[in-house]
DNA sequence: AATGAATGAGATTTCATTCAT
DNA sequence: AATGAATGAAATCTCATTCAT
């Protein structure tokens, strides 16, 4: 690597990670710059040489993370066919929330609310992710294969939020039960758009 | 004067109305207790004299809001037959929302944080009000109406979340859409319930 | 009584009681009005309604207890011979100490601070206490029962300080020893004088 | 650097220093952490980012005083024959007194408090310190240097806090007098165990 | 590239005092 | 004569940020 060095993209990462689990357990205001430096094992001025500011970290963090989100929700639908698309981005969100657990608690969580200095980023990035289902959707309608009167833009909407906050109840409550079962009470649940 | 003075309850009721607006919009750790102060109109020692702390402040408004959503739903559910038991229970939800928009943009984003102070506090009152809902749909299963095989407690966690989603989901991003749309889609993403 | 009524005479002893008890423990400053109106069992305006403040508490506090002393420091020497007057004074502070514990206490933690506002109060009042033990010193001098190079001054500080000290060390420290030993330990220790 | 930076012990020893003073005259409960940094030249933020808290900054400088004394005492007695040796602690506490003033003065004020954060902590320090007087009383009786029916605990706690009081007394209201005057008073008074 | 001591603005909390009843 | 809710100034404490090393 060039310009930046291997290390210091590792220290980075680190810091990504201690900064996502810490924020999902308690917010962005609750956790300090001291905690993430901690789970990190850094210095507390590492986190201000990698980054500008403690919100400089979270919005890198929000786009770096959603961006990897879309990256899947992209691969996911591939060419299938539209009802298939559908299934397949459940299922790929799924995964993604699996994965990144700590992620999409701190999505669950920061998605709705207003009012704070990084919705405006936060707001975009929601719409490149319900971007790519939209689009799946939209496709769905046209082709016939989704009802007409569908509104494409509510239903991603819908669909987006269903699923996040069905997979991190599902991880937070009862994470005993198989992934299976969660998608296909998803499904279920979206009989009519999947 | 019954235990507190009148004078007092209106206080603290003021207290929990300027608490719930600015917790909803920042969280609870970017509100600061001068915020809830000035907008309740209260000077900033009137909060200490009415609420050990903060937290405290938060946890009682916390009580004071699920209870009033638990009562809801167990007016709605009155004697109906299940599954029209299980639509005016969507419909309470919604109602509720729709009042306490806040409070319940509030909700959404602490009910699926772990570590905070108030956790405990939040998962026992989560299943209070999930547990009216368990309670209706299991006098479902029970009575044939709805299939023998439904995880009741699974069902019911994710009835509740998916309406708190939607309907927040509804309020922040789509606020002109009349409330029977939302209502629609609602009942027509829990068909199997419903 | 007539101007202040026997019931508002009632609810100063108490306040008194409260709040010697409470300093002694934790120092006036810890000490808060809450906590003496609690331990007084009276509403917190009620100290307002008796004291101008609680600094005036206080001051009032020290005035009462030092004046008993004093009283109790005149009748004891009455006319008898100086040695024995002397150990007569030993005697009454011993008692005195014995029966208002806490405030000895007090007056061992605020005597020899500087800079506090009832300082200028507290000298006066240690020299009134300290006065009388001086002119007993005094008459065992010009009769020759005492050493004549004594100095006078220096001698009825030292002696009210050593028997303050001693006293209050056997009833925070062992306070099962008997009274009688503790006098004989402060005439041995101060057998120069007595 | 070993473990602690030079840069960060020295500013502890400010604290101290500046702490130590202002407690001395105000007692722990008036004097502000404004006030220590400020005397110290510290920011405030510095006093909690090297103690945890006010009490903790107490509690340590209590421990680091009567750490000090206690070296100075058993310096103090090397081998000396038992009566030697207790003049020679009292020589010790004088000048230690006479050195540390602010603290003596601290020491006299919190020491028969009860019901204080740091009680515990004063009570163990206390017994260490009068350890070593009792040791070298002990040795006294033991040799038949001192009389066979002092109660040795109880001597070496009177010895302790006469010396505290008269030294501190001397200090704060006749600090003219030579300190021979007051070591002479001292073993006037104290004969019967020097 | 990283460190950690120090900072100071701003947060939470306390508490003597006031005041309407 | 007493009460207790409310106040606001001042206390304790936190924490994002800076800076010398």
């Amino acid at each position: 690597m060039d310009g930046r060095s291997r290390r210091r993209e590792d220290t980075r990462q680190r810091l990504y990670e201690a900064a996502v689990e810490l924020i999902a357990e308690q917010g962005f205001s609750a956790t300090t710059v001291d905690d993430i430096a901690l789970r990190a094992k850094v210095a507390k001025g590492t986190v201000y040489y990698n980054f500008k500011s403690k919100t400089d970290l979270f919005e890198e963090l929000l786009r770096h993370g959603v961006g990897l989100l879309t990256a899947e929700f992209r691969a996911a639908v591939a060419d299938l066919p539209p009802r298939e698309a559908v299934r397949a981005l459940i299922r790929a969100q799924l995964e993604f929330i699996k994965r990144y657990q700590a992620f999409a608690q701190l999505l669950l969580s920061e998605m709705w609310r207003t009012n704070r200095e990084w919705q405006q980023t936060l707001v975009l990035l929601r719409a490149e992710a319900i971007g790519v289902i939209a689009e799946t959707v939209q496709a769905g309608v046209d082709s016939g294969d989704l009802p007409a009167d569908l509104d494409v833009r509510v239903a991603s909407s819908a669909l987006f939020g269903v699923g996040l906050v069905v997979a991190v109840d599902w991880l937070v409550f009862q994470p005993d039960r198989p992934i299976e079962d969660v998608e296909e009470s998803l499904l279920a649940i979206v009989r009519r758009v999947a």
